[in-house]
RNA sequence: CCGCCCUUAGCUCAGACUGGUAGAGCAGUCGACUGUAGAUCGACUUGCCCCCCGUUCAAAUCGGGGAGGGCGGACCA
């Protein structure tokens, strides 16, 4: 493979590249290393599953892939993970990864995972974040981490050590390319200020569009309704599309064709499959799809209609998600350990 | 260490002065209308009123104590 087409693999399907002509000097030069970093807070659902599933393509494109489990972040961000419940709510986040990455038709064992306090809590870590609060603004850090830590009219400090932390890891794992949502931004522009201070070179961003949440505002964590979770059952999956917001020939801010574009079809593409809308001969039969180009398109002419979308496109989801579904359900102690109140 | 303020529905808060076991908005649920959802109508649900003790026929409300949170002061050889 050449450098054109590990360039593409790698950028495609992202939101935006922070800068486009370091990453290809990275890749021309070898094969760099990329990291993600997830926080194990609340429990893991679809949104997830759009980050994680580049990490095929990165792996395809021979790079040298990293996945962080920040357990300190999740407590640190307002104590969003209790600090007793790290250890269960790692081991969760660990076993959902790899359901996803499998999922996304790689191999987990290709990627090396870490975790953040076993090398957080070094010394030359340690010291290294202390000088870099010497040096930073409490406003710098607020304003980089402002879309990631938790708003509060009494914020604590703990979401100001956050971004710092996070810079710090670039240079801990040593990556060439920090990966992330992009709410991440924020923390990684900062820290390609801060590492070239401390002997590391700024990171090459890479970041994954946030999907737009399935009741027409953004997606939210808090709020089930708006988001499918890897648990959720074919059933619940498909009540969940079905009752999205999606206006007809609407394209914009459209949570359902959000799934399609960044789900669907980047999966159906690793398998070479079509998308197949079934539909009722009264409104002209069957639809068939081979690019998201050309569905959008249509449901933009009015051509499709949004119950037909959400009819295939509920057991699309289903289908991508069930092999990440069965192995949490095959280990319900996972879920039940990590989220004790939850489930009891 | 001292002083002041806050804690009521999932969320934001009203009610407290003038005791009679609770309300609004948002969210949620269900219908109607749409070949989806939303919007719009119509209906509905929601509570250890932070905890304990006391006063009282009766306490979210008054008194005392406690917990959690916020703000300020003091201390700065």
């Amino acid at each position: 493979m050449d450098t054109a087409e590990r360039l593409d693999l790698v950028t495609r399907y992202t939101d935006e590249v922070v800068e486009t002509e370091e990453l290809e000097t990275l890749l021309a030069e070898g094969n760099p290393s990329v990291y993600i970093g997830y926080a194990p807070t609340g429990e893991m659902h679809i949104g997830h599953f759009t980050t994680i599933r580049k990490l095929a393509d990165f792996l395809r494109a021979d790079l040298d892939v990293t996945v962080l489990v920040a357990d300190l972040h999740a407590h640190l961000d307002d104590e969003k993970s209790p600090f007793e419940l790290l250890d269960a709510r790692v081991k969760y986040y660990q076993e959902a990864i790899e359901g996803m990455v499998e999922a996304a038709g790689a191999d987990p064992s290709d990627i090396t995972f870490v975790r953040g306090m076993d090398y957080q809590l070094d010394e030359e870590y340690s010291l290294e974040m202390y000088r870099m609060a010497a040096e930073t603004t409490i406003a710098r850090t607020q304003r980089a981490a402002s879309e990631v830590v938790r708003e509060s009219d009494s914020p604590n400090l703990g979401g100001l050590i956050y971004p710092l932390m996070q810079s710090l890891d670039v240079k801990a794992l040593d990556a060439d390319i920090a990966y992330g949502g992009i709410d991440q931004r924020g923390i990684y522009m900062l820290s390609r200020e801060l590492l070239p201070e401390h002997d590391h070179d700024k990171p090459v961003c890479l970041f994954a569009p946030l999907l737009a949440g399935l009741t027409g505002d953004k997606m939210s964590s808090s709020e089930d309704g708006s988001k499918v979770n890897l648990t959720d059952s074919p059933a619940v999956v498909r009540d969940k599309i079905d009752d999205a917001y999606c206006p007809m020939g609407d394209v914009e801010d459209n949570g359902v064709l959000e799934y399609v574009q960044y789900l669907v079809f980047p999966v159906l593409d690793e398998r070479d499959e079509s998308f197949v809308i079934e539909r009722p001969d009264e409104y002209g039969g069957d639809l068939v799809y081979e690019d998201y180009q050309q569905l959008e398109a249509d449901f933009e002419s009015e051509e499709l209609h949004p119950a037909d979308l959400k009819n295939a496109t509920g057991e699309y989801i289903s289908d991508v998600i069930d092999p990440v579904r069965e192995r949490l359900t095959d280990r319900p102690e996972l879920l039940a350990e990590a989220y004790p109140e939850s489930y009891e």
